[in-house]
DNA sequence: GATAACAATGTAAGCGCTTACATTTCAATT
DNA sequence: AATTGAAATGTAAGCGCTTACATTGTTATC
């Protein structure tokens, strides 16, 4: 860490300054500011005027040493350039306006060490709650948190097993309810592409869903090809090329997002494959990119937004006290559209 | 605001219990934590075990308190719910990650008075730094910001006739550069989507762009049809059925960004318009939604990550003290795709 | 072995705010 | 006019940390 020369000496004058301006006491000039009805409108108005003349503003770190209180709540999300997690977090951020509070959000790049290194600075900086994404983490950090007494909510995941609060869906049986679909399209073979499931609760879950599905109908669960990559559209094309060179080539391929399904597309097209004619592809949350392609793609809605502002007020009445332990599971949909087909007949 | 009881007693110590459980002085633990080299390596032991057994960590607050820093930068966005702020934030926050410093953002809904108030929050909680995205605002809330002294850097824009230090790209010249590809392809009926005008100082370069365009080639630029409306792909296609109703209909449609771009697209396409065989459609970011589209979009690119990387860069030495005040100007492309061609011979 | 120079540590005064408690003011009641 | 209770204000003790300055310990030098 650099070290920085100390900012210009303070333009903004205490709040001392003020109180001797309007000839009163500190602490009636802080009451003034923070229950103005305790303190009679007459001389309000001239710790008001105070205020006014000398351009002051509280200083919010002494303020929060002095309440123990910091009125901000921190989110750790895997990446912001993500069409998910950036409308969650615009929706959880426009929500925690209402009630006043501030948030810090920090982003953790999918790597478990940075997102503990996170926490903990988020925690130093006084975050009175934590909103998470994903259940699972180093229970150090789980300990670490707990030990601090803040307030932790879990999103984008449900997950009857876990005991934490936290409002998501069930990423496990959304991806089942698609590939129970694309079974009673008739594709027998099938491939997946996911991303990396190793730190990611929410893959794993998908992945997880879609071999109960083969083996309701029977099918070897097992042998399932599933290639995992990066979150890119262009990692997406790679990993279709990946499993098109199998063979027997696989009717339909499941992707576990839109992200990946979008580069699965574009790679079949560039391979002269037809989509869904010669080959269906899935996704997983329903994104803009979802909407635009040719045809469009058949993807599992997620309410992204709708999960923010519920883990908002959550949160928020975690924070206040409320011992809200119990969790919210939203609801996802299938959205049909132009990239699932039957396999083709024969070839 | 509601209130909030207070958070259950601290179960984290303060620096006076290590230096206690350590038989130092608080400043020697202090030393420790913050200059390490300055205390000897035996104590320093002792302290260390003694912080690892008692989980301290500093707390913020008193420490911003004390050193009058907080290490923190805010930006003010307008909507993560926007593929080119969020991948630019990313890019800041990764960057700025690196020097230490931590990142609060806010996202103003691009409505100015709530972007004024952010701006105060965020210097009352001790940003050491601010990044703002265009340059227009009211000029007292600069004044707020020059009386505390905070530097400010502008962002995604870049314009000769401002002072203030800013990284970003000319709208105007990108722009201009489109339409004038737009004119050469012998396009004279052109109409415009852009983005609200009124408090988005990008928005309305970009149109000037336009108008200097068709003023170099001797037509008509203060007649120009201009439709504004909302960032969505919903409200991009409103604006072009909009446009296609007028007689006679314009051979190209400029949108000021690939988000109207796309919903022109569509609503084309829903009019049985065939793009471009009917009518050119050109867009403005070139966010992956642009690359997806069938055809391709054509758009102007703008390097937002590298933007953003630099502004933190730019921004971080600005609070070291440098008095980095020139400008950077980023270069953005012409990406001719799919949806620009010649106007169609004749109907 | 006295002395200087430096390294390691301690002491204590803030940083700017809130708030429990004490004091004063004031109107209502007797 | 005396009494009382509530409302308005003031006093001052922290909150947890950093750091200037003072003190002590250690080593090198002559």
């Amino acid at each position: 860490m650099s070290t920085k020369r100390p900012l210009p000496a303070e333009i903004v004058p205490p709040l001392a300054d003020v109180a001797q301006r309007a000839g009163v006491s500190t602490a009636t000039v802080s009451r003034c500011l923070n229950s103005p009805n305790q303190v009679h409108q007459k001389t309000r108005k001239r710790v008001m005027a105070a205020v006014d003349e000398l351009g002051y503003s509280p200083n919010f770190s002494a303020r929060s040493l002095a309440v123990k209180r910091t009125n901000t709540i921190g989110a750790i999300i895997p990446t912001m350039d993500n069409a998910i997690f950036a409308r969650g977090i615009q929706a959880f951020q426009e929500e925690l306006g209402r009630s006043g509070a501030t948030l810090l959000v920090a982003s953790s790049s999918y790597k478990p060490d940075l997102e503990a290194e996170q926490v903990r600075t988020l925690i130093a900086r006084g975050a009175d709650g934590l909103l998470l994404i994903g259940h699972q983490r180093d229970p150090k950090v789980y300990d670490f948190i707990d030990r601090r007494n803040v307030p932790v909510l879990v999103s984008w995941a449900f997950n009857t097993d876990q005991t934490r609060p936290s409002i998501g869906f069930d990423n496990h049986a959304a991806m089942k309810a698609m590939a129970d679909k694309v079974l009673e399209m008739g594709h027998r073979d099938i491939a997946v592409i996911s991303a990396w499931q190793a730190d990611n609760d929410r893959a794993r879950e998908r992945v997880l869903g879609i071999r109960a599905a083969l083996r309701d109908v029977g099918l070897d669960a097992d042998n399932l090809n599933v290639v995992e990559t990066d979150y890119s559209i262009n990692k997406g094309g790679e990993g279709f090329a990946e499993i098109m060179s199998a063979y027997p080539r696989p009717t339909a391929v499941i992707c576990g997002n839109d992200v990946l399904a979008v580069g699965a597309m574009q790679m079949a097209q560039t391979m002269g494959l037809r989509v869904p004619d010669d080959v269906s592809i899935t996704g997983f949350d329903d994104i803009e990119l979802a909407k635009v392609t040719t045809p469009a793609l058949t993807t599992v809605h997620v309410p992204h937004r709708e999960m923010g502002r519920r883990a908002a007020q959550h949160l928020w009445r975690m924070m206040g006290g409320a011992l809200e332990d119990e969790s919210q599971c939203l609801e996802t949909e299938l959205r049909l559209r132009g990239t699932l087909a039957g396999p083709a007949a024969a070839e």
